[in-house]
DNA sequence: ACGCGTGTTACTGT
DNA sequence: GACAGTAACACGCG
């Protein structure tokens, strides 16, 4: 549900709730989708204190020295900081810490799941260093249609539909271009137009919802957003799907096929 | 009331 | 086999 800029919100938020506390239990009330066993995850990080909270791709990562949890909310998955044992709904699993709080993990599709010890997939994190214009361009090599590269895990990690359509209608590149068929200096502005756009949202949404740790905010989406009918210089906003997914643009966006 | 929405996986097609 | 595209997961919200 959240997208790349909630997470890091919620990663800041969680950090500022949590480091320090240590874990009282891991208490797991639905596992089918967990990819570790629960007797691993509990002897991992029971008794361990939280030493940072912090955002790779679009999961969240709670780093206890020697073993980290990596909690990946899915499309439905949802997050509760709860005091004592009032269950929330579809609840997958809790994690209490010895501050009587707990971060309890929901998701009703069950497909939230939890890990011990994550390894980084291939592709690069967006907002990090790695994610250059030679990357880029050398990922763009592609005969994939722009927006599913730019959503695809394995090549850039962390870009989700909404912010897809809010990074392509900024760079001026129509959803359905394909890659390889982006003049250079597109793709050079493409790089600086991804970093932008998700530094900007994790700024609006730090400053509009400061203390967020679920959830997800997309009011302010300039494209993506059903509320609008135009885009900020009035191009008027149109949908359609790719990949399955609501794809907003406008004919301000250049198509290259 | 009922259609829409979000990410990943496993599958199908080229 | 490599690379691209797509249905399904199943419920809450407006």
């Amino acid at each position: 549900m959240p997208e790349l800029p909630d997470l890091e919100v919620f990663s800041a938020n969680l950090s500022k709730l949590f480091k320090g506390k240590k874990v009282t239990s891991v208490k797991v009330i639905n596992g089918k989708n967990l990819k570790d066993p629960v007797a691993k995850l509990k002897k991992g990080v029971e008794g361990k204190t939280l030493e940072q909270v912090y955002r790779s791709g679009k999961e969240l990562r709670f780093d206890f020295g020697d073993a980290t949890l990596g909690l990946h909310l899915m499309l439905h998955g949802n997050l509760y900081v709860v005091s004592k044992s009032k269950e929330q709904k579809h609840t997958i699993a809790e994690l209490h810490f010895n501050n009587d709080k707990g971060l309890a993990v929901t998701d009703w599709q069950g497909k939230a799941n939890i890990r011990l010890n994550p390894e980084d997939k291939k592709g690069v994190d967006a907002l990090s260093k790695e994610l250059t214009v030679k990357y880029l361009a050398e990922v763009m090599q592609s005969k994939a249609i722009v927006k599913n590269l730019l959503m695809n895990q394995d090549i850039i990690r962390g870009i989700g539909n909404a912010y897809a359509d809010e990074i392509l209608w900024k760079a001026g590149i129509s959803p359905l271009s394909v890659s390889n068929k982006i003049p250079a200096a597109k793709v050079r502005n493409l790089a600086k137009v991804i970093k932008q756009v998700l530094k900007d949202a994790v700024k609006h949404i730090k400053k509009t919802n400061p203390g967020l740790v679920t959830g997800e905010v997309r009011d302010f989406l300039s494209i993506h957003n059903s509320k609008k009918k135009t885009s900020p210089t009035g191009g008027e906003i149109k949908s359609g799907s790719i990949g399955g997914r609501k794809t907003y643009y406008t004919e301000e966006q250049q198509l290259y096929h």
